[in-house]
DNA sequence: AATGAATGAGACTTCATTCAT
DNA sequence: GATGAATGAAGTCTCATTCAT
């Protein structure tokens, strides 16, 4: 590992627990086991050192979900993957996504409108599998955005509490949820089955570990 | 409004919109129209004013699910309110409870635990119409305790993006809510009414503001 | 006891106990059962109350010596008396005289002037019987005015430690002291008789108590 | 000078002159030409500094009136080198002196406790040598307790007078006072002799200036 | 006589950042 | 590559004091 991914994994992990504001400097440099001069080496200002965590976890997500409905096919299907995925992704980093969820208003403006322009690139993903499958009589649904954002910060959520060594594997919790979302949106279709092993695949290659 | 309550407000707004940690307090006293000297005439130290905003918030909820939910009677009736009560408490009063939900780690831990305490009464409540629809067969979900986690994330992210200037009232939004969660839930009874102008009447009460 | 003693006593006491500079006017307040406001009725600055208690007390100090000391007479009868008196103003009244030794740089220059001139008065007595006991062969000491101020500090310093529940009474005391001081300066003459009696009588006199 | 010991004699200067509370960081900073944030980078906390300040003074005298009573011997001649070394140290650290005599109790009991114990080990070798005294028949005094504090205070107030610049040599002072305590004492044996060559090589030795 | 309200100034301390070594 | 030293700005909070009521 690398001294600069210290910095990072440092960054990200007192980010998520303490809040950016709640962090100082110096606690970054005793995470990362350097001085705080040192620290200056391996990122610019603590603001871009957040802006950067921020591109590469949404970057890294939106591939994730590019590549796992790439090829477009069966709405219901695909709504299921991405959930199954934003889940995944939560459970599997949720300091990483905590500090995307909850700091983005700590950035300038000049900062934060390309981290926005992520978020919406994916959320965009979600809304085209909704509006499909509405459009296509799978889902029945009142209010598709409205539920958008409903499935989103329910899924999101898992990043607060979730944890590997609780009573529920990756596997089920992933899905379980993409139960609770294709219920949600009243979905007409057979009970549906996740491709989960891709799901896992596709986090094992852009996350780097072993589901 | 008393100078007191201008010191809560202003902090309520302020530490919804950037943070605890991120308000300074001349921001504080900047917003409350007072030197930063005579602050501290209305409150103790910051941390005391965090805490007290998040007594009160978390009372009020708590006070509201109760009486709400006062007499037991059909779980599924019971979680819809418990569900249109907490989405209309969070588009109401969205600075106050992002601040409960986003702050509670800056607290030390003599600070946190009666608030954790207060938290965990009212999560309870919906643990118990959850769990008694499992048992009465009226919900069908494999991992109810998991499911609560998520639908209470769910009807607090609205608190993050709900505005009055939207297209939907608040009426359809807790409706909307309530249908989501029941559908979550696998509710098999006939599609559920919520007792929309209960929850109103309460909220009108506890909030002090006409739904 | 009027406010105005209660406040003044409110001060002597924290003053001996803090410090000038470690008391606060909300010190000052709490300890006189007083807000903070109040205070200001009964006293000009912070710093014109402690030069009004240095005044009482170098006057009262002062006073009593020279009451006590009028007349003259032998010198070695003088010292004694003097360092008996010394030895029950400082045991008596602790805190006072705490205040008087320990805060006179505090004072601005104006305000620290008239105190050092009463001071000086008060040594004066000291120097006089010793310079006289010297003079007339009945104290054989190298360097008096280095003597005096060794037995001044002696003396002075009563007030540090001594306790009334302790196994001394102050008769014992003083008359402890008295021996010292003689011994010191070698006295030569037959061992000393103090007249306890007589300081009592002004120390009563003049600080109120009871002896 | 390193700026570590700059920053500490700054404190010494300014703790004596003014007083713990009287002392702002911003004084020390002045004194110690630095700047306030700077001054961090050297110290802890300003109470810190204190503590610091009173466990290398008083660790110092102890060690040097260890030396110097090393090997036990006659009560007498331990008293007066006790004496004498206490004197000495005061009239060349009078800064050093004043803040471990005035400000103790500034102190937070956490980090008062240790600074009283070395007090007290050090007032215990004074104990142990007047009471040997006193059981051999060489001093006769009635309290020697209470003699040992008025000794002691008696010494440590040259601290607030002496000047080398005045009429007295040190070796003059100290012998002065060594003699006044022999006879406060009632020693009995021939008139003393200090062995100031001694006390002066200690104190040369421990407080780094020649005497 | 008494005090709640108010505040400018200043308390101690930490902040993010730079730079010479 | 690494860091001790340095600092202006800002952090939270308390200071002594005044004044309208």
């Amino acid at each position: 590992m690398s001294t600069r991914d210290r910095v990072r994994a440092a960054a990200v992990k007192l980010f998520a627990t303490k809040g950016f504001h709640g962090t100082g400097i110096r606690d970054l440099a005793q995470e990362a086991e350097l001085s705080s001069a040192s620290l200056y080496h391996y990122m610019g200002t603590k603001e871009d050192l957040l802006a950067e965590i921020m591109h590469t976890a949404l970057n890294r997500l939106l591939d994730a979900a590019r590549e796992a409905t790439a090829g477009g096919g069966d709405p219901v299907h695909r709504l299921r993957t991405l959930v199954a995925l934003h889940v995944l992704a939560h459970a599997v980093g949720p300091a990483e996504t905590r500090v995307v969820d909850n700091e983005v208003d700590v950035l300038s403006p000049a900062a934060r409108e390309p981290v926005v322009a992520l978020r919406d690139a994916y959320e965009r993903l979600w809304a085209a599998a909704i509006d499909e499958g509405v459009t296509a009589g799978v889902f029945r649904v009142e209010h598709p955005a409205v539920t958008r954002l409903a499935l989103l910060e329910m899924c999101s959520g898992v990043a607060r509490w979730y944890s590997p060594r609780g009573p529920l594997a990756l596997d089920e919790l992933a899905e379980h949820y993409a139960e609770l979302a294709s219920r949600a949106l009243g979905c007409t279709s057979a009970p549906g089955v996740t491709d989960l092993r891709r799901c896992r695949e596709i986090v094992a290659k852009e996350w780097g570990v072993s589901v």
